[in-house]
DNA sequence: TCTAGCACTCTGTGTTCCCGAGTGCCAAGT
DNA sequence: ACTTGGCACTCGGGAACACAGAGTGCTAGA
């Protein structure tokens, strides 16, 4: 059905659309690509394609154009991801290192990924699910307030005030701290709720309502924060392509968390490591646009997501690269700190 | 020069403009407004009008379309700001109310303003400067690394990972600990170097090492921070409107901090609680967008600035009137906590 | 199976034309 | 001294039209 040659063609096609913008025909493919084939041929071959829903065309008299069906088969089958150059390689480098905390390695992540691939970069804040407890502080306030900081090992740092409902001295806040510490120091946050279940029990009574508002407060915190956070950069990327759905669009969905994140995730969760490569209306949503993403974290434990958003009209070779560089890099970044 | 009947023919010109996005011509001005006198008369005062460079007309065949001058007197002069309907109030009070930590009072009060004005709302993040210190805190994680995390009375947390130079107990660290929210607690952040200068020379000379170190990051966290974050929403309210500046100009201004600080700051700093309204050329680098913006915080310490930003053809009134109560409102969440 | 040739079909562009909104100015009216 | 009606003028923008050029599909021949 589709031999070596149409395959070299649809190829041809998703290149040269690619580079420029605009639909192209049988008679420039046969020259700027060395097919040894005449433009009749290749236009036979065009058809085919045609035919088999790869391509189309804006109107009778105009070249083709990939639709997503052919880019999907151009992702899938016909390119390979194009690695990064030793300059991008650098960059990537210099820009993310010296990153002070989380907040940061994410923003500058953000940043750069919408740089290089010059797109809307998504970066989605590491999960809690999967880090453990590094430490819980109680500060008292004053006397019927304390507030509770949650630390977990990957830098990420919670803060709640709570008020109290009856007035607890200092010396009993510190006691509590101690306890709730050697219970939870280490342990993974999605254990938290179990081990902490019988923990009023084992204090005294007169404390129990104190501890029963912490501990619902510290437990809200866990599931609150289950839902992620998610930043964006790079908008003004947007101003030159056009989208076939309105730029508006667009934009409302960057900013509607939610959406962002139904965009990047539904991935299949059995390699999360993978690129994920949405083209167009294969997304929710937001059809017209593709997204590459992929998970990081380090090795086995992945953290959490990351992309790009684009025109479905990309390139995707070398987004990929970037892509899954920015990812490795980053998560090398949090492995080690 | 300029008779009241001019002043309302000005006034009439901003309005129908703001509202239409047409060049308005004298025979609509002289029937939509009763004006009571006639095109004919309506065509001198804009003649009057233009020479003081008050108006302008796109074309020799066209309408009138005021200047940032004309908006400037239109501003100061001719308009009052138009306070929120009831309905807007509750929505003010019910998305405000229940944000649990700074971050999200801030998330929320860019996304409000955002809804509220239909423009890019923009909000700068309270600064450290007037705020003091509420509690500083030591968290060993191995023996050579500790987190230091400092809470400030507006709620903010900020947290730093610190490689000591040698190996220190943790009892040393909890002593620390003591010592340093002994020295600070309650005490303004800009008063911090100072209080902590003779620091090292009254603890042991053993631990002077590993104290050198944590105040000299403790420092860096207070001056870095001095420069703020700027957060933004809204950027979907650009895709109507069209700018004289390119759009992409206006997005990447948005995503560059430092132009945003120098969008919004830049008031007159005697009274930080008053409206500012910059029009068009007054603004540096972005011409052909307005912004309104003002100081929040409790009282007479004001915190942070915020605004929207926007096309010069914007309904300066109402929007003059959304971010003050929004300002307010913040002001007063802030206050409670 | 590929190639060359040919007639056909479009879009985009440039040109021309004309309508109408709006103006500026002048002379007459209050 | 201001206001008003009248009038000629200007200019942008839309409609109608022609046309060149790129691209296609098809057919016949190598």
């Amino acid at each position: 059905m589709l031999d070596d040659r149409k395959l070299a063609v649809l190829r041809a096609i998703v290149e040269d659309y690619v580079s420029t913008n605009e639909p192209v025909g049988s008679k420039a493919l046969a020259e700027r690509h060395n097919l040894k084939v005449s433009p009749a041929t290749v236009r036979n071959d065009m058809a085919a394609l045609e035919e088999e829903g790869y391509i189309t065309q804006p109107h009778t008299s105009a070249g083709r154009v990939p639709t997503d069906k052919g880019y999907r088969l151009f992702v899938d089958r016909l390119s390979q991801i194009k690695p990064l150059s030793g300059a991008e390689r650098r960059a990537i480098e210099t820009f993310l290192v010296g990153a002070v905390d989380l907040d940061d390695v994410v923003t500058r992540t953000v940043r750069l990924l919408a740089q290089l691939t010059r797109q809307v970069a998504v970066v989605q804040y590491p999960t809690l699910t999967r880090s453990t407890v590094r430490h819980v502080e109680l500060v008292p306030l004053t006397d019927r307030r304390v507030m509770l900081v949650l630390i977990t090992n990957t830098g990420r740092v919670e803060q709640r005030v709570i008020e109290l409902p009856e007035v607890v001295e200092d010396t009993r806040i510190a006691h509590l701290r101690a306890v709730l510490n050697a219970c939870l120091d280490g342990c993974g946050l999605t254990t938290v709720p179990e081990l902490v279940a019988d923990l009023p029990e084992r204090l005294p009574v007169e404390d129990r309502p104190a501890v029963a508002t912490i501990l619902s407060v510290l437990l809200e915190t866990l599931v609150e924060r289950h839902d992620e956070k998610i930043v964006f950069a790079g908008a003004a990327n947007l101003a030159g392509a056009d989208f076939s759905t309105g730029l508006r669009d667009v934009l409302e969905a960057l900013e509607e968390q939610v959406v962002l994140m139904r965009l990047l995730g539904e991935t299949s969760s059995d390699t999360p490591s993978a690129l994920t490569v949405r083209i167009g209306s294969e997304n929710p949503y937001l059809h017209g646009t593709s997204i590459v993403a992929t998970g990081y974290g380090s090795g086995d434990n992945q953290l959490a997501r990351l992309g790009v958003l684009g025109p479905t009209r990309m390139d995707y070779p070398v987004t990929m690269g970037a892509v899954r560089a920015v990812a490795r890099y980053v998560s090398q970044i949090l492995a080690a700190s």
